[in-house]
DNA sequence: TGGTAGACGTA
DNA sequence: CGTACGTCTACCAT
């Protein structure tokens, strides 16, 4: 067998290299943006792929050690001990390393009690005995004494790890002027700093190779110990143990028991669905297709393609056809719209074993409505969409039994599977069929609306099974009833008065360019104000500005660094600039929202069911949930939005300080339950209790900070943003703190608490049984596991109010729907919601909102649901 | 064309 | 060193 046809095996220990790469690589350039460094994962990954793509190994494992405690230091407690303890930060990456590695389907190799370089030593030696030629790479100088003919090492160089120095057999004599399995006997001698192992005193390379040569081997220079003469000799005969001792550490074990041996270490396709996900997470881009290269996979086509089932073929059927289909079908059936321009264009019904389909017509729609309308159980995937292209053909759907998509969202909230092949793949470990939308006439047919009902209906069956019993009770009990209220929601859109808008916007234009020429004029020359990065040279190197805070690349700009320097260093531009940021931002909101207004005069935003962590909706396209207020000019938007035709005036309705109410339930305080129940204002009542004093003498300082206080508490705040935000020493804002919890004693046991059972659990959950999963509460790393315990905090209170207006929601939607009121809801803004009431119908619509908010849940607090009518918004909003 | 950073609007 | 979102512009890489 020539050299070229040998397998080669490539062993490397991980732990070593990640680690050189973890202070080769600057942690800034290295981390997510939600604070995991990657430093590590990335140096060495970069390294690996390297090696892969020269070496072409057809046999790959990484060695990795499990812990600091070995036989060595069994053997010898002070074995390494004078090593630092890794930092955390180098710690917390490794197993998302190790994640990486099996993404790539590479073997990652553990033992107990074992080193990873004794890993590597094993598998070199069985698989030179096997044959193999062998590549070690390893950061520790000891597995030198590994080479042979069959075994390479790839030593990394001090400045990192991107020049890997190779050492075979001749190499090494070249380098120490001994064989390789002479070199422990080296630095048996000398000592090895690293691993605190002392050596003989004033022995260094040159005389240990010396008396090697001399004598041939340690054992024989140990015996003739005796016949040295000279300081060094002296020195030896006094160390005899230690060096017997470092030899005995040094020597690698080649005979560890493993799960796997060299052939099983054979290269394995990756798992390119895995890699993406992973390198995602940790936001590698620049990786991704070296990573593909190395290893020669496709980064397009779906590597080790899961198998695609044999998905029924789809009877075509007419109208009545279908519809006899439908009626004979036992058990849920999956529903599939096809959409064209948000228009149905086929309809696709499945069981578990047969499918049916129809091109979309009105014979079709006539023979279907009554059972689309009717309580036979349905199941979607992504079904809104769908819902509001058949209401718009003047269909509606009745039971609605599942959503996959919500109930995928449900389960696993942070990193939600968007599609029905996500979930196939997720939930049924199928590939979806997908026509290659890059190709006019595709080499693969993607399935029919028959056919992903058919995918639907099992993915349904098969999440039902994984869905915890109080998840369920989400999915059935909040989200599917919201889900048809949404949709409701979005068709019928909200008026909006161009007229107001564009009177606004010219305004705001002419009033932009005043203030941006007077900026100009005040530093004596242009500037796009509207780039922080030419506004940084601005202020910082011309005018010379104290420096703000620091971000990414440079210092910020933000509208309260400016507020800050106009008090230290005030100038002219510092004014104009905020006032044309203002100017121009909201002319900028102003003019997204005209162009959204549709040909029926209104605004059709989607809501995001799936869109939070944390049960709430987001609004996108337009999003009216961000809708500016806070400024008396700014409202002038709101007062864009009106009451539309036919419609007599608008109501808004919201939930006052509803997370501190959620607060005051879960920790079930008795003075914040008290306050709720006095009828008291909530902040004087709580000033009144910090400060010792009585609610009527409560100032408008004091009220002001435990507002501030109380709702920091939701978030998680500390005393350092307390201070920062009320603008008083820290000290005061700690004694706030004390002051307030002394009072509140109970709401820091539960935040506390919560936060713990978090950490046990693994997830949060709200009143209702939603669920968020938190990994990070046990991460090592500090900023992750501190970030993830103030989202744990605030979770099931942001969450619990979600469900509550949720529940609020489809209740009134029903109530008026039932009670045969035209008047609608139009928009929810997380606490607010806006309906559109038409002549005659205030009184009964105000009642069945105040009610349906009020009675949505039932707390030890009441639910204070404040009202509001007006023309428009602006006027309703009180 | 696509993605990020910085800024800023809301609850 | 306060949670949850979406969208805009500038800018840089492709």
């Amino acid at each position: 067998m020539t050299d070229a046809e040998k397998p080669t095996l490539l062993v490397v220990d991980g732990h070593s290299l990640a680690y050189r790469a973890f202070y080769a690589l600057p942690v800034d350039n290295f981390s997510t943006k939600d604070g995991q460094h990657t430093n590590g994962i990335y140096g060495f990954l970069s390294m690996f792929v390297n090696l892969v793509k020269a070496e072409k190994p057809t046999h790959l494992a990484v060695a990795f050690d499990t812990s600091r405690q070995s036989f060595r230091t069994k053997e010898y407690s002070e074995y390494k001990a004078n090593r630092s303890e890794s930092p955390a930060e180098f710690k917390g990456q490794i197993p998302l390393l190790q994640e990486c590695l099996r993404a790539l389907n590479v073997a990652v190799l553990t033992k107990e009690e074992v080193e990873a370089d004794d890993i590597l030593a094993t598998l070199a030696t069985e698989a030179s005995e096997a044959g193999f030629s062998v590549l070690v790479c390893s950061g520790d100088r000891d597995t030198i004494q590994l080479v042979n003919d069959d075994i390479t090492l790839l030593y990394p160089n001090v400045q990192g790890v991107s020049q890997l120095k190779r050492y075979d057999t001749d190499a090494v004599i070249e380098k120490y002027g001994l064989p390789p399995a002479q070199y422990p006997e080296i630095a048996a001698l000398v000592g090895e700093t690293s691993d605190n192992l002392p050596g003989v005193p004033k022995v260094g390379e040159k005389t240990a190779v010396k008396w090697l040569t001399q004598w041939g081997s340690l054992e024989a220079l140990l015996e003739n110990a005796d016949k040295i003469t000279g300081v060094a000799g002296n020195n030896l005969r006094e160390h005899l143990d230690d060096v017997k001792r470092n030899r005995a550490l040094n020597r690698l074990l080649r005979d560890v028991e493993l799960e796997k041996a060299p052939a099983d270490l054979a290269v394995q396709p990756i798992d390119a669905q895995g890699v993406r996900d992973i390198f995602a997470r940790l936001e590698f881009r620049t990786l991704l297709p070296r990573v593909f290269d190395a290893f020669g996979a496709d980064p397009v086509a779906d590597e080790p393609a899961l198998p695609t089932a044999q998905a029924p073929t789809a009877t075509v059927l007419d109208g009545a056809g279908l519809a006899d289909w439908a009626a004979a079908a036992t058990g849920t059936v999956g529903v599939t719209v096809d959409l064209l321009a948000a228009v149905p264009t086929r309809i696709g019904l499945a069981t578990d074993t047969a499918a049916a389909e129809a091109e979309w017509s009105d014979a079709v729609r006539d023979a279907l409505a009554g059972w689309l309308a009717s309580d036979a159980p349905k199941a979607f995937a992504g079904a809104k969409p769908q819902l509001k292209a058949l209401a718009r053909a003047g269909v509606e759907v009745g039971g609605i039994v599942d959503d996959v998509i919500l109930a995928g969202w449900l389960v696993r909230p942070s990193f939600p599977d968007k599609t029905l092949a996500d979930l196939v793949d997720r939930y049924l470990g199928e590939k979806l069929p997908e026509a290659d939308p890059t190709q006019l006439v595709p080499e693969t047919e993607g399935a029919t609306p028959g056919q992903l009902s058919w995918y639907v209906r099992r993915v349904s069956d098969a999440q039902r099974g994984d869905l915890p019993d109080r998840v369920a009770e989400v999915l059935d009990d909040i989200e599917l009833p919201t889900l048809t209220a949404l949709a409701d929601m979005e068709l019928a859109g909200v008026a909006v008065s161009h007229e107001k808008l564009s009177r606004f916007s010219g305004e705001l234009a002419a009033r932009a360019d005043e203030l941006a020429q007077q900026a100009y004029a005040s530093i004596g020359h242009e500037v796009n104000l509207g780039s922080p990065k030419q506004l940084q040279e601005v202020l910082f190197d011309e005018l010379q500005l104290p420096k703000t805070r620091k971000t990414k690349s440079g210092y910020t700009t933000d509208a309260a660094a400016l507020a800050d320097l106009q008090e230290n260093a005030h100038h002219p531009f510092l004014d104009l600039l905020l006032r044309h940021r203002e100017a121009t931002k909201l002319k900028q909101i102003i003019d997204a929202l005209d162009a959204a207004v549709g040909a029926d005069g209104r605004i059709h935003t989607t809501y995001v069911q799936t869109g939070s962590q944390t049960g709430r909706l987001s609004s996108t396209d337009p999003n009216l949930q961000n809708i500016p207020i806070r400024t008396e000019e700014s409202r002038r938007i709101r007062a864009a939005f009106e009451v539309g035709d036919g419609y007599e005036t608008l109501l808004t309705a919201d939930y006052s300080q509803i997370e501190m109410r959620i607060m005051a339930h879960l920790s079930g305080d008795p003075g914040l339950i008290e306050a709720f129940n006095s009828g008291e204002d909530l902040h004087r009542f709580v000033g009144s209790r910090v400060f010792g004093v009585e609610p009527s003498e409560v100032t408008p300082a004091m009220r002001t900070k435990v507002k501030a206080m109380s709702y920091g508490l939701v978030y998680g705040l500390s005393a350092f943003g307390l201070s920062k935000q009320l603008r008083i020493e820290q000290s005061e804002a700690k004694q706030l703190m004390l002051e307030y919890f002394a009072r509140f004693g109970a709401v820091r046991d539960y935040l506390r608490g919560s936060v713990e059972q978090a950490r046990q659990d693994g997830y949060t959950e709200t009143i209702f049984g939603r669920r968020r999963p938190f990994p990070d509460l046990t991460s090592m790393n500090r900023v992750l596991r501190e970030n993830a315990e103030r989202a744990a905090l605030n979770a099931p209170i942001q969450g619990s109010a979600a469900d509550i207006m949720k529940i609020a929601l489809f209740r009134i939607r029903g109530e008026l729907a039932s009670a045969g009121l035209r008047s609608r809801v139009l928009l929810q803004i997380h606490d607010e919601l806006v309906v559109e009431v038409a002549a005659g119908e205030w009184d009964s619509v105000e009642g069945i909102v105040r009610a349906r908010m009020a009675d949505a849940a039932d707390l030890s607090v009441p639910l204070d649901v404040q009202i509001g009518r007006g023309g428009d918004w602006d006027e309703a909003g009180h």
